[in-house]
DNA sequence: CTGAATGCAAAAGCTTTGCAGCCAA
DNA sequence: TTGGCTGCAAAGCTTTTGCATTCAG
């Protein structure tokens, strides 16, 4: 995600408009690397703003994808996280904590994918997940 | 997926009873490569058992899944599909249309973990997804 | 016989939708 | 002024759970 004036600037150029609420939200995402699902910024949020409701919070996290200011990172079955660093990168889950942390490519590389597959498939995206224990869980 | 009469022993050997239905949603999925749903596996079995319902689904699956002779595939939000074939492989899903296809490690190798990496996560598992247009759907 | 499995219904968990009222532009 | 946005409540969809009944071993 970019810087929150550049997506403000973003938001404007598609005739979209710039409420409290959306200005929070991309607040709260702004260089956060916790992966946070709806749940997670609603609560958040809800401390300064009683009265914002689910309902915007996820039609906001939607025009926000939609944007490609943000990804959906649905390594948990039955919640969606977001995850507002866009660059590719790998997602790993602790299974004992449920904890989600990064995975750099210089760490895992992409999979080579042969340009024949690439065409064969139409790729437009895809995603890398790992599972194991984290450090703390490996007790 | 072993064939039927290797996981009705594998089944027995835990202690765990053979019924007519654990039978039926082994049949169900043995050879399927169509990544059935819960509700896939439910529709397909309740035209022969019209009162087989979704918790023996759901909780067979899960027994299966236990066993290692059937593996989640969580490639859609907020559904999980099912896969007998449980040699590595990855996964494509049509954004068009929905459909999952395999994705064989001869035509994408799995992304090389080093070792460091592997003992720094505890890697337990990993699962690539891609997403793009089925060669039906590029139109 | 007996503990495990089934099936029904209800509940749970996350997400989406309808709609009246509100507000940014 | 006005079309888009918000917030509430209700609904939707998938999955899980409680419990009485049934059945495999």
């Amino acid at each position: 995600m970019d810087n929150k004036e550049k997506v403000v600037e973003k938001l404007r150029s598609r005739g979209l408009k710039i409420t409290p609420q959306r200005l929070a939200i991309i607040e709260a995402l702004e260089g956060n690397r916790s992966h946070p699902s709806a749940e997670d910024v609603y609560t958040e949020l809800s401390q300064r703003y009683p009265t914002i409701s689910y309902a915007t919070i996820y039609k906001t996290l939607e025009t926000l994808c939609e944007l490609g200011e943000l990804m959906e990172v649905n390594i948990e079955p039955h919640k969606k996280r977001y995850d507002p660093f866009t660059d590719p990168h790998h997602h790993f889950r602790c299974v004992n904590c449920g904890k989600i942390e990064d995975i750099p490519l210089e760490e895992v590389p992409m999979p080579p994918v042969p340009h024949e597959v690439q065409e064969k498939y139409g790729i437009v995206g895809m995603c890398v997940y790992f599972f194991g224990f984290c450090p703390a869980c490996k007790n």
